[in-house]
DNA sequence: GTTAGCACTCAGAACGTTTGAGTGCTAACA
DNA sequence: TGTTAGCACTCAAACGTTCTGAGTGCTAAC
């Protein structure tokens, strides 16, 4: 779609109007903000043309205009004026995060809170999620009588555990067998390959204790597909309720956010570096008013999960993309770190 | 305070109607359901004087009345009639626990999810904090480079893990020093111990890699205090923007559950098996419209956390509080189940 | 292509009226 | 002394009316 020169201004003073007060634009307001170069019935007959173009919408006829989806999305790819952040500006997020705990999930939990409070928008992210991790360790501890547990750490940081009944007391014997078995069989395999046709395929190597030794391997399989799933967390959502667009129908945007999937799905196709999502741009409808502004980090080069945020549609994309943009690499830095360069060691990443 | 069998009846059907219509009950309202035997003008007079007591309010003169703080908590102590879980909701309960991860705080999760579906208020847990709780095993994880992995493991099924940066690259030396130091000073210790106070004693027994060593002990120290640390886990928060008596002041409350220490603070007093929490009865002025029924979870005879729910102080408490009450129980045999019974080894309980 | 002027629209505020549920009080009654 | 019918009174909420002003679209002149 090609603007004249005239109408791209005019478009973009809307947007950053409406963006800055929440109140619809009128002719006059624009006047002025042009310092009287062009008329009100000017800018009336161009609005009009915008409008014909479906860039912007009137809510009622005695009102002045506010951007549609498609205003936005044509003013955040080629209007915005998008500045890289200040030194200042990283400084102070550096800071923010320097001191962490050197847990992956509460690395992102906490960029995640920091973002939500720069934004005043919610904040999502996921959990690193590369088909290349690997098991690390397997660790089982019999907890006394029948029970055990089973702790899994993989090579991108992700630690799982759980408890297990099992059948029949844990004898030292039980132990040793499993020790041996996830040497030579789970250490180093990727996690996502620990499933339960492996599991079945060691079953005529179990001897004695097969039953037994059965319901822990399957056990470790669960715990296994657990780390290699997808996490969402979620930060500041309580920050939605302060925006008047949503008003009583925060619910449903809320409850939708909560339920994890269809985000997990939304989340999955922001394989760009950055990617903007714009009200109906996603098949939700619950997302029919809000905005996502996502990034993708990368650890050591390799690929590892999304973080932004979620806000209304009215949200001021030029300030905030750059916070998401620069948070999103800082958590990937920190990750990094935190986790261990293998990626460098083993060579380029894959992408 | 005592009052005349009466106006007990008159305060319950007050009660129980608004907690029904949450509408002001009015006198004719009244009169109907006791179908005559009083007429609407002396139930006028025996609400005149429950509001002298304080029990119930008048939101505006030509209104009905609505119990009070006080008038909740009279029902709550002497009139309402609170009975048992039928063995079908029993068996309901227990069946969607029944597929649980084994995982603690997954179990939480979970119990605070139900439980918020069923009462359609937010619900609250918290991870068991035992002091008797030790350390059960340590792993110390090489990444590659110079960072390393710590991973914790509790007693009570507790389990953090952390990366860490080192200041120089790990050497299997340093690992088997660790390891050795770990096998005597740190397994069976109670978390808690596990301080700055214990590494600085540590110090002189460290040897040539004193400086590194330091630095991963000062981090495990801090992986077991977060693992000593108390967890609030927070389910269904949307739930209360369905409460209309939240309006718009939703967020508030929000904002306070999400804070968590202050909850944590109002939930550690919660001793006894089950406790009710009636609006201004805390002293955050957040809670003011809010009512919790929190019950402490026992694991194998041994203290527990607590779970509950927070909703607005028109609740159905007599429905409610065994749903609570049953579903403790149930979440502390769960864990009982996963976690092991050393506590019935060790003997009774210490309370 | 631009502009001034003007009639028109319409949401929202302001104000008054009506309605009805519910009360407190009083006086009569059991 | 406790209970009841009757009645005047109160007041939130619903409804209707009017007013206001921001903003528009259209037209005709520049």
């Amino acid at each position: 779609m090609e603007l004249s020169e005239r109408r791209q201004r005019i478009l973009a003073a809307i947007v950053e109007q409406f963006i800055a007060s929440g109140e619809p634009v009128g002719s006059k307001a624009l006047c002025n903000l042009f310092e009287m170069s062009i008329s009100s019935a000017t800018i009336r007959n161009e609005m009009a043309a915008l409008a014909e173009l479906g860039l912007i919408e009137q809510p009622h006829t005695s009102a002045g205009r506010i951007p549609s989806h498609l205003g936005y999305r044509y003013y955040v790819d080629h209007l915005m004026n998008c500045q890289a952040l200040g030194t200042k500006q990283r400084r102070a997020l550096e800071e923010s995060m320097s001191a962490h705990s050197g847990d992956p999930e509460q690395i992102l939990e906490q960029a995640g809170e920091l973002l939500a409070e720069i934004t005043n928008c919610a904040a999502v992210s996921t959990t690193p999620t590369d088909e290349s991790a690997v098991i690390r360790k397997v660790d089982l501890l019999p907890m006394g009588g029948r029970t055990i547990m089973l702790v899994l750490v993989t090579s991108n940081g992700v630690v799982r555990s759980r408890g297990c009944r099992l059948a029949e007391p844990v004898t030292p014997e039980l132990i040793e067998t499993f020790y041996a078995i996830t040497e030579h069989t789970f250490l180093g395999q990727p996690v996502a390959n620990v499933n339960l046709v492996l599991i079945k395929r060691l079953t005529p190597l179990l001897g004695d204790n097969a039953p037994l030794m059965q319901q822990i391997l399957i056990a470790l399989s669960e715990l296994a597909w657990d780390a290699a799933k997808e996490e969402i967390l979620l930060e500041g959502q309580t920050n939605l309720l302060h925006h008047r667009e949503f008003g009583n129908n925060a619910y449903e945007l809320l409850e939708f956010l909560g339920r994890g999937e269809p985000m997990s799905q939304l989340l999955s196709t922001a394989s760009s570096p950055l990617r903007v999502i714009i009200g109906r741009e996603t098949p939700f409808h619950e997302l029919e008013n809000s905005s996502l502004i996502v990034a993708r980090y990368t650890i050591s080069g390799r690929r590892g999960g999304v973080l932004g945020i979620i806000g209304p549609t009215r949200i001021d994309y030029a300030k905030l993309i750059p916070n998401v943009e620069y948070l999103t690499k800082l958590v990937g830095r920190l990750l990094g770190e935190v986790l261990g360069e293998e990626g460098t060691d083993i060579g380029p990443g894959t992408e």
